[in-house]
DNA sequence: CCCATTCATTGACATTCTTCGATGTCTGGG
DNA sequence: CCCAGACATCGAAGAATGTCAATGAATGGG
């Protein structure tokens, strides 16, 4: 399972662009195809989307269950991924969880792919 | 099967940011996931990565396949994929496939990730 | 202390993906 | 016309993924 990556994301965080700016090599690649497997999928980027576009800059699961047309247990299994991929944080209130980005991660990822 | 994908991609080349920029509908994240999951694997970024620091912005499968450690029928699966996808495009001359990136294609997916 | 609510986890199933060997197709040379 | 080389396609096997119903864990109210 796809889990974590712990370190490695200074790789993804630098400065430079690593698909364009050379040939990568394999823990390069690995990384870094992580976090855009994460996003290879329309309820997960919808999640995104819902997450940035929340009050505050986040989401409960309560309202993001809401708007997709999906069990339960499977948005919280797909907000486990984002969050596994650094994309997403929680952070739990009462009996309630929060879900907002982690600062940075979506730009680092644009560097990422430009020229 | 994740084939072509053929006229949405409007949505995508657009000038906006469909992730942090608003809540994204259906067909929106169903035409992005699509992109974002042909670069969710490490064989596919390599290729790119490849292909980007090759000689006059292209590469023949032969070259690919020397650097990869995987068999010939896999790495044109992945290559396939990527064209598939928008993000190559394939020329043949003679007996051999040249494939180069789709100019703008990376930079458009970037624009989605930026704030 | 009990119960309802919110959310995560588990177990199961069908689908999709990655990979390979085998085979097909096309091109250029002899 | 045949053959070798480059590449695509096919078919199959194993792993991974997306989804759900059922269940578990924690919180707050009465």
């Amino acid at each position: 399972m796809p889990t974590e990556l712990p370190v490695l994301d200074t790789a993804v965080a630098g400065c430079c662009s690593p698909i364009t700016g050379g040939v990568m090599n394999d823990s390069e690649a690995t990384s870094l195809a992580a976090k855009f497997k994460a996003m290879g999928d329309p309820t997960r980027l919808r999640l995104l989307s819902l997450v940035a576009a929340s009050e505050g800059g986040e989401a409960c699961v309560c309202d993001l269950n809401d708007q997709l047309d999906l069990s339960q247990p499977t948005v919280s299994h797909h907000l486990k991924l984002l969050v596994d991929a650094g994309l997403l944080t929680r952070s739990k209130r009462g009996v309630w969880s929060y879900y907002a980005l982690v600062p940075g991660a979506l730009p680092a990822l644009a560097d990422t792919l430009q020229v």
